[in-house]
DNA sequence: GTCTATATCCCGATAGAC
DNA sequence: GTCTATCGGGATATAGAC
């Protein structure tokens, strides 16, 4: 180790091989849109942070859009990891469906970099079949509670997407300041994701 | 006339006074917007398109995000105008908002460039005070049948940003691409986002 | 196979001429 | 009000060190 970390802190001085740079770009691009957003994330800023050559980065991903794809990559396996968490000690499928709801705006808000990427990245998802993959697993949790709730059939991917959009709406709005900023404007929003959702189940089951 | 549409057509000729530059940049931009999304927007594209200097867009805009924020207004305005066309003669508060629901979805798609403008530019809201004056219609459109079907009060506001939200969400998704391409996906979409909104509306009066 | 060094081109922005 | 000139910086591509 002490090895490793003498060839790390050589930063200007000899050449030396980063233990894994394709990882470290991605972490460190989740940094700088936290900073300065995705707009102004550029791969020079990331290359210098890192203490490596501007072509550097070349070496692992093709382009800027295919490492910010490799990120928002990861900000789906996160999303989806909270909604299972969320969802996993609720009982009836109305109680998963407003608990994810409430999750996915809470994810939003609390790790505003990584759904940012996914979402507010312009990355076109119609060439990026990884992308969409890592996706399904967010639309699995919504989509499985829907089920539940409504049995198999077209009524129940209708639910299902209406679900999404009522907590993709609350998370949008809300990262984009519409509805405010600070802790209130989240914990408001994320409640009336649930409560939206709820009276939602209620209504249609009329 | 002659005269102007002479001076326009000298492209690379000799220099000439543009009738309206500010006008036809926000113009150009919404048409580039529509063409590489706002990402690849750069103002050396829109200023060769219209003929005129790199520099030239800067004696009417301060910067590139000023010019993308001229552009977001006139989307809010778009859009207002598009709610307030589609609620001119419907009755019910409730028929109103799920009309309201249903073309803010119609307005994403038919008037793409607009929306991402308005809302995937990444811009600092916090500081557009005007561009924050301009979305005020917007959410008039939502409250003012809101109140109606609800009274004034804070369940009143809830009820509005609920609606918005589940016209954003449908909308946001269907830019995304999340919910698939072409005129059926959107055609599905502002159904599910007007049907959401009344179930949400018939569930919450329960 | 990974990184450095370098070179080209494009964009954003500013200053001064007309 | 627009143009020209120019600066600084970022995205890439390529050649070479190790």
């Amino acid at each position: 180790m002490a090895t490793r970390d003498t060839d790390r802190s050589r930063k200007k001085a000899g050449r030396y091989h980063h233990g894994d740079l394709r990882g470290a770009l991605i972490d460190t691009a989740i940094e700088l849109i936290a900073e300065h957003g995705i707009a102004r994330f550029t791969l020079a800023e990331a290359s210098r942070r890192l203490g490596v050559s501007v072509g550097a980065p070349y070496r692992h991903f093709a382009d800027r859009e295919s490492l910010l794809a490799a990120a928002a990559t990861k900000a789906a396996d996160a999303l989806s990891a909270m909604l299972a968490a969320e969802a996993a000690d609720v009982e009836s499928p109305a109680d998963r469906l407003a608990a994810a709801a409430r999750a996915y705006v809470r994810f939003a808000a609390d790790q505003r970099p990584l759904f940012e990427t996914l979402f507010a990245a312009g990355l076109d998802k119609g060439r990026l079949p990884e992308l969409v993959e890592a996706t399904k697993p967010i639309e699995r949790a919504f989509g499985e509670p829907a089920a539940a709730f409504a049995g198999d059939g077209k009524a129940t991917e209708d639910l299902a997407l209406a679900v999404v959009a009522i907590a993709h709406g609350h998370a949008a709005l809300l990262v984009d300041g519409a509805l405010g900023r600070g802790p209130d404007a989240l914990e408001a929003a994320a409640t009336r994701a649930a409560e939206t959702t709820r009276a939602y189940l209620a209504g249609r089951a009329q």
